[in-house]
DNA sequence: TGGCACCCTTAACGGAGGCTGAACGGCTAC
DNA sequence: GTAGCCGTTCAGCCTCCGTTAAGGGTGCCA
């Protein structure tokens, strides 16, 4: 899950970001306007946390502008206690969720995982296909009712697979996805990665849930084999 | 046990928290409403403890105020001899249990274990995972029968793990939980502490109850062995 | 059918993260 | 005052896992 932080308070963007990177999200920071449009426009994000109280471009105008350029990444907006009503010019500007200062981290991991839910059309936290399934409250992967442990990237890589089930994953997506910024381009990680989930998840073959499209990247199978 | 101490009347502030305390729970405190309300929605509490004669924003201002932002911990409420009326608003205002002053300290640590019984999802104070019995009334841990003496910190990061059975808890969860606000980042504390857990739970390491997940934290298992 | 990308798999490595024994020092209880 | 307990620190060791590299396989195109 790659997300944008944009947050002028530096000490709170800081420890925010740490806190997200801590949970997995591979964060993007941004402290002005500028740069949250500019980050915005040029990465490939999942999600947005914007501070409305933004020293140059407003966040209302950088969610307006994203929007307008298309960007369907879900947003969440964050409000100053006593401003409360920008809450509402936000939603307006196309921001899904507001949350005002100050909150528990807690409830902020709450709100995040439900919009990533719903944006991937995700109705709980378990991502149930018969055989295979991934409790993301846990990370934990079961296999015909049996835990298999994942290490934190295997894990990574196959939440981001069944959450875009069906859909073609190339691999410049998924490592942009799982990475922060910069990773070397000629580096066959991801093979590896994908290898060592596919021997864990059924060392027969029998499920075969991660297909590779040739040139074009992974899909994980959502419908039943026959 | 993170709590939330709201009382104006320093003294008893004071020996209140100090009191509570000695019992482990980790005590935020508050002589106001201002910063009560601060306080309940930066941190992550379960329980609270709130005084409705305050000077600036009432107890129940405080309370309505929370439960309105969604926060669903148990809150006890405090009244003065001569105001027990005010129970009645304090209750509907979301408060869930109340005790009139003055009162004996036992009996406050009595409705505490009542609601976080209550709450938390648990059914009764006994934790109950086959081999290991946690009493969290008396604090106390067995492990196929046997009692197993714990140390105070000990027995707060067992409890919390317990409590959260299944669930992935970064190091970062675990010591907001423990300790008061401030604590150094670059320390292992809380290797050292669930080092001497493992140990002392089964020096064999037949049960192995608590997971380590690299790079996450640490995770209870729920499930049997097989 | 040959050749060339592209992909898979295995093995090995090195560093980061985690574990633990020992020691210290502050607090408490007696 | 003093002995013991316990929370914390430190250092050294070990394990794990992310990454690299190499060799073989497979599909796609001419």
């Amino acid at each position: 899950m790659r997300l944008l932080l944009v947050e002028d308070d530096l000490p709170l963007l800081a420890q925010l970001s740490e806190r997200l990177e801590r949970q997995g999200y591979a964060v993007e920071r941004a402290d002005n306007g500028t740069e949250a449009l500019y980050l915005g426009r040029e990465f490939p994000l999942d999600l947005a946390i914007v501070d409305l109280g933004l020293p140059d471009l407003s966040g209302l105008e950088v969610i307006r502008r994203l929007r307008a350029e298309g960007k369907r990444f879900p947003i969440l907006i964050l409000t100053a206690r006593g401003r409360w009503q920008e809450k509402v010019e936000g939603l307006e500007a196309g921001a899904d969720d507001y949350l005002v200062k100050p909150f528990r981290f807690e409830e902020l991991l709450a709100r995040l995982n439900a919009l990533a839910r719903r944006s991937g059309g995700w109705a709980s936290p378990r991502l149930d296909y018969g055989r295979m399934v991934l409790d993301t409250a846990r990370q934990a992967l079961e296999v015909d009712g049996r835990p298999v442990p994942l290490t934190a990237y295997e894990y990574r890589v196959l939440e981001y697979l069944m959450l875009h089930g069906g859909q073609v994953i190339s691999k410049s997506d998924l490592t942009e996805h799982i990475y922060e910024q910069d990773y070397d381009r000629d580096s066959n990680v991801l093979e590896v990665l994908v290898s060592r989930l596919r021997r864990k998840i059924d060392p027969d073959g029998t499920i075969a849930p991660i297909e590779t499209l040739r040139g074009r990247g992974y899909r994980f199978r959502l419908e039943r084999r026959q």
